[in-house]
DNA sequence: AATCATTGTTATACTTCATATCTATTTAGC
DNA sequence: GCTAAATAGATATGAAGTATAACAATGATT
């Protein structure tokens, strides 16, 4: 998150510092890119008092009722200990509950409830609006040939 | 940074969560993609003890010689104390000097040494067969839509 | 039954990133 | 010129994200 207002006079006093050999590299681009959107994004679920994180861990709990707690790490790419917490955010909100698995005592099968949904609805219309006003430059193909691109390098996992 | 090694016996038994609600999102496929590409640059960049941040403040000032800590800062879009333990580490290691501006007695101007300059040049060779690795499913094209599009993103910024 | 694996948890540490505050300078206002 | 405000860098500190080790409870394997 950067400072709100630069206080800088003028766009021509702006320091000249290139980055001409980083900016061979896509990486960069992404970083850069990534940032203004994250930025946009922790602003947007702010007033939901929702992180990244823990906006989507209750996604994934509303979409896959029933979820284990080590499934959901997975899924988000995050290591076992740092969810619980996470987990029990939403459940101390009482929008998810972890509710025991009959077949299996060690684990829990979380669900949200109808304030976790109801919460959900109202994030994802919000996080819908500020991904439309962020790519509003992008056309539709564009958009289709990034996810594409996107999903190419995310599988490129492990390769080489 | 995940497991080198998923302990699953066979993809047929991996969990499936559905994430369609996120797929939606480009910043959910940009976040995997990045994860993903920075993974790899941190593996990339440990042969020569460098971080992500501390590969491109020394990228920086290789190419801005004379660069002031508050510019840099600026560049990286990180605040100036963050910096401060970056400049410490690069200067430790004497990969670059802090000279002191005759005409600003507060300043620094950032310097690299013929070792600092070395160890760019390595490591910029082996971020671009990273790049190259991570990216061979995507042609020229695509690249170059990609990173037009980072670029409309990232100017998006402060608009709305 | 004994061993091993898994689930969730606690404790811990490291990195990134932000703010407030301090100094020493420099710049601006009077 | 002299005081006040702004700037450059540094220090201290805290929040957040991420990683590992180790544990108890339970389940699976042999």
């Amino acid at each position: 998150m950067k400072k709100p207002a630069p206080k800088r006079s003028s766009p021509s006093d702006v320091a000249h510092v290139s980055d001409a050999t980083l900016r061979n590299f896509l990486g960069y681009h992404m970083k850069r890119a990534f940032n203004v959107i994250q930025s946009d994004l922790t602003q947007t679920l702010k007033p939901f008092d929702l992180r990244m994180l823990t906006y989507t861990a209750l996604v994934l709990i509303v979409d896959n009722p029933g979820l284990r707690q080590s499934q959901l790490a997975e899924a988000m790419d995050i290591e076992r200990p740092n969810l619980v917490v996470i987990i029990d955010e939403l459940e101390r909100r009482e929008l998810i509950v972890r509710d025991r698995v009959p077949t299996d005592r060690r684990a829990y099968a979380l669900k949200a409830t109808l304030a976790g949904r109801q919460l959900y609805d109202r994030a994802v219309a919000a996080v819908t609006a500020h991904e439309e006003r962020l790519l509003t430059g992008l056309d539709q193909d564009t958009r289709a040939i990034v996810i594409a691109a996107m999903k190419i390098v995310e599988r490129s996992f492990g390769e080489g």
